[in-house]
DNA sequence: GTGAAAGCGCTAACAA
DNA sequence: TTGTTAGCGCTTTCAC
């Protein structure tokens, strides 16, 4: 395995170890040593060990990504879009899936602080002076939150609110129901504070962001008299389509209903889900340019309406 | 940050560092030193620099993980199981996505190979003997694969798929469709040698092992005279249900459905979806298990099918 | 352009 | 029980 080091490919190309250092990192060395060293380090299979590097450079070439929940697509997309970028940029990436503990969180924020360049921090649930204490401004970045003085790269959600709320009222609808989420969710607050503005939007109860949360709120839905739904997220959505199926309630000819987020999911569902789409990948690429550049500014993206097919004019 | 050092502890505690490493890492030292020291060490905020550790160790105290798409709920599932498990014995997980590109796996083995205590692979589709060259048996556990010569955690498909065909055949099922998955996929051979073997199996063209593909396979298993499919997977059996819905084709009435792994969105589905269910954050966890305890055997974990309302008795 | 040597933060001998 | 010392593998002054 990569037991190779620098001693051993210095001792084979007959130069000092301080040599082979620059020929691969891209010091001053003449041409034609730095393509012995090369050629001999290749043969060798020589791999850097980046822990050593580190130790002196102080950089790890390492970033860290902590959510709450690998299993919901949402985090999935996140984390494949850090991934993705990191590999582009040859870092590490440490995934700390904290299974929606905001202790795990918490110590997760302050064993990867130490141990790489910066954080990346999905945390929808912790207190904003939690994270403020345990995170280090300069190198760490929020995802999908905004907390004051620290920096975080969220979605235009108020944007894509209105959107989804246009395009209902354009379809006639004129009673508009919304299912919010878990209450110590920042994205939850976000929504209802944007919804509670709208005089068409009726707020029901919030439940569990899940499926099973989607089957509580269908039975809400239909209590109600709404021809339309806005649920929390896609996840809601899908289960509050798999209730009115069930009672027969025909989507969107009776109900519309409209999700958040636009995972992949959305379009295998019964019918395909209208929701409104957040950058997801592309806000862990963008994170992870934020971590590694410093820029301080916070980033928004924007969010967009895809519109599908449970989503219809009203039938009166 | 963590920028405090042993050396700002030993010197607050009035020690030398040895000592401190000494109490914080479980060495001899009397118990009021270590607790004094453990004191110290929480009130800075002191938190190990693993990097150095490790130099001197030669563990990491990190482990990596090499899926093809983290996106895939199935290697979800599994990144879980592995980063809880990680967490428990207080270890980092390195996660790439090779975004199913087999020279980033190789790579990304090479890189990890090198930087952590061993790696967890999921390689569907590499070349066995791309995997044992470029794999450390010593350090290197294969995840839903097996390659001669490599340790590996899989489950046992054959049960399973043995499983879904009695199930079939116990509901009057005697012509079955097999929709498999790529030719270059382990697990796809694996499914068809099984499933070549049943005389009342009919196997169909093999499609892209996703929702897309799923929608193809559809249209395939309607042209032929199967009252019944068994799908490579569940994305490609969710596809399945939803091409035949839009054909106006009832299910389970006219043709059951069964999937393959049983992932979370087997029950979001309509109906939901019988399934094939193989432990995947579980083989996660042993995985690990097996890396850091260097046990060679070969582990298999059941599998079991979940009946669920895509399948039921033929009607003629 | 290249080498010798000094560490980065930590742990593991070896003494005391 | 504790301190001193020597590195782990690498990069980076500082000479040459």
């Amino acid at each position: 395995m990569g037991r190779t080091t620098v001693q051993d490919v210095a001792r084979e190309a007959g130069v000092s170890v301080a040599t082979v250092s620059r020929a691969l990192t891209g010091g001053t060395v003449s041409p034609s040593t730095r393509e012995a060293v090369r050629a001999i380090a290749a043969r060798l299979g020589y791999q850097p060990n980046r822990a050593a590097r580190g130790l002196i450079t102080g950089r790890t070439g390492n970033l860290g990504l902590i959510v709450p929940d690998l299993r919901n697509p949402f985090f999935a997309d996140v984390a494949k879009g850090v991934t993705a970028r990191a590999r582009a940029v040859d870092h590490g990436v440490f995934i700390t899936d904290t299974d929606e503990d905001p202790v795990a969180e918490l110590e997760a924020l302050a064993t990867l602080g130490r141990n790489t360049d910066g954080v990346l921090l999905c945390s929808p649930r912790s207190a904003d002076a939690d994270l403020l204490t345990a995170a280090d401004p300069e190198r760490t970045v929020l995802l999908h939150r905004r907390v004051p003085g620290l920096p975080s790269v969220v979605a235009d959600i108020a944007g894509g609110i209105r959107q989804a709320v246009r395009h209902l009222i354009a379809l006639g609808h004129t009673r508009i129901a919304y299912v919010g989420g878990p209450e110590d969710s920042w994205a939850a607050r976000q929504r209802l504070t944007v919804l509670t503005e709208v005089p068409e939007v009726l707020i029901l109860d919030a439940v569990a962001p899940t499926f099973e949360g989607g089957l509580v709120a269908g039975d809400l839905v239909l209590a109600g008299p709404a021809t339309a739904v806005l649920a929390y997220n896609d996840l809601v959505a899908l289960g509050l389509l798999h209730r009115l199926a069930a009672r027969g309630v025909a989507v969107p000819d009776r109900v519309s209903v409209v999700g958040f987020d636009d995972v992949s999911l959305a379009v295998m569902s019964h019918p395909p889900l209208t929701s409104v789409a957040v950058p997801k990948d592309r806000s862990g690429s963008v994170a992870l340019d934020l971590l590694l550049g410093r820029t301080g500014a916070p980033v928004v993206l924007p969010a967009s309406l895809v519109v599908r097919a449970s989503s219809g004019v009203v039938r009166p």
